[in-house]
DNA sequence: AAGACGAAAGTGGTTGA
DNA sequence: TCAACAACTTTCGTCTT
């Protein structure tokens, strides 16, 4: 049996009423004891992380001390490009008073300088190819606190922005085991693939990156629910990847390709036939390579 | 007739001198 | 910087159901 089913079952955070992703259904659930999350391997969503304690450690005895006791302010989040720690002045009094004057103020100082402004605009980014790509807030959140890395290191001046966002999105993915194929991170980039590549590849040199390459396994829960396959084929997918990695068959081979075969493969053992056209289509690997895989598994 | 198969030539990226 | 190289794609003729 393969790594994930034996994560799953011997899982001692899962407990019995999570048996699907409340995002988009799929049963294919991981348990990272790292993160101690657990999270989905077909979106990414996490939907259960037991670190982070959410309630009050406080207990109040009536309405009064609640409401002394509680802490002020929205939850922290860089997402935001002063990680929404700012206070906004609210506007609506007129031009003499003292209000309109801090409100002149603001806007003076609230956005200092190109660079923070060219902040802005990569978190938004982020956050509009993430949302394109159907990609959860923790992989955002990921993204976006590489990004201010990045620019502590004085890493972006003189590059594309666009560049830089889509390659940390991209990284990121990879890192959560939700990775996305380079032809769909340029689908929802405004760049191309080799400026994508070039800005990943020193992104992960000089920010120190640690992203294993990209296992056939990453892909699988996604293609099967793509092309409409069940669990018992996508979890023999995975199975023979799992297999196909030990017998050394997947060295120097593209993930996406063998992933590809995998799923013909499993799905034709299964009694389920899809034509390689069709795998062919969603994965974006030729029915050429499709074969030559299957030929090697 | 549709799909699968595989040979051959072309393409773009990586590697090592 | 350049050539060698492996993986992958494109194209196309043939085989199978």
């Amino acid at each position: 049996m393969g790594k994930m089913k034996e994560k799953e079952n011997n899982c001692p955070l899962k407990t019995e009423e999570i048996t699907k992703c409340p995002e988009c259904g799929s049963k294919c659930l991981i348990c990272d004891y790292g993160k101690a999350e657990i999270y989905c391997a077909d979106c990414g969503m996490v939907i259960d992380e037991k670190i982070v304690d959410l309630g009050p450690e406080w207990r109040a005895f009536d309405p009064g001390q609640a409401a002394a006791k509680a802490r002020t302010g929205a939850p922290m989040t860089y997402r935001i490009h002063d990680k929404g720690l700012s206070t906004v002045i609210s506007s609506g009094s007129g031009r003499s008073s003292g209000e309109y004057k801090l409100q002149k103020w603001q806007r003076r100082t609230h956005i200092v300088s190109t660079t923070e402004r060219s902040f802005i605009f990569a978190l938004s980014e982020i956050d509009r190819m993430a949302s394109a790509l159907k990609l959860p807030v923790n992989i955002r959140e990921a993204a976006s606190i590489l990004y201010r890395e990045a620019m502590d290191k004085r890493l972006i001046r003189g590059r594309s922005i666009e560049g830089i966002t889509t390659a940390l999105l991209y990284i990121t993915c990879r890192q959560y085991g939700v990775s996305r194929t380079l032809e769909e991170m340029r689908d929802v980039s405004r760049v191309g693939e080799k400026e994508i590549s070039r800005a990943r590849k020193f992104l992960i040199r000089d920010l120190d990156l640690k992203v294993s390459p990209a296992s056939p396994v990453d892909y699988i829960p996604r293609f099967c629910s793509e092309l409409g396959l069940n669990d018992s084929i996508r979890q023999k997918a995975i199975e023979i990847t799992i297999k196909a990695e030990e017998a050394e068959l997947t060295n120097g081979r593209g993930p996406i390709g063998i992933a590809a075969a995998a799923i013909y493969i499993a799905a034709i053992a299964g009694g389920v036939w899809r034509k390689q056209r069709e795998i062919s289509k969603i994965t974006g690997v030729t029915e050429v390579t499709i074969r030559n895989r299957c030929r090697e598994l």
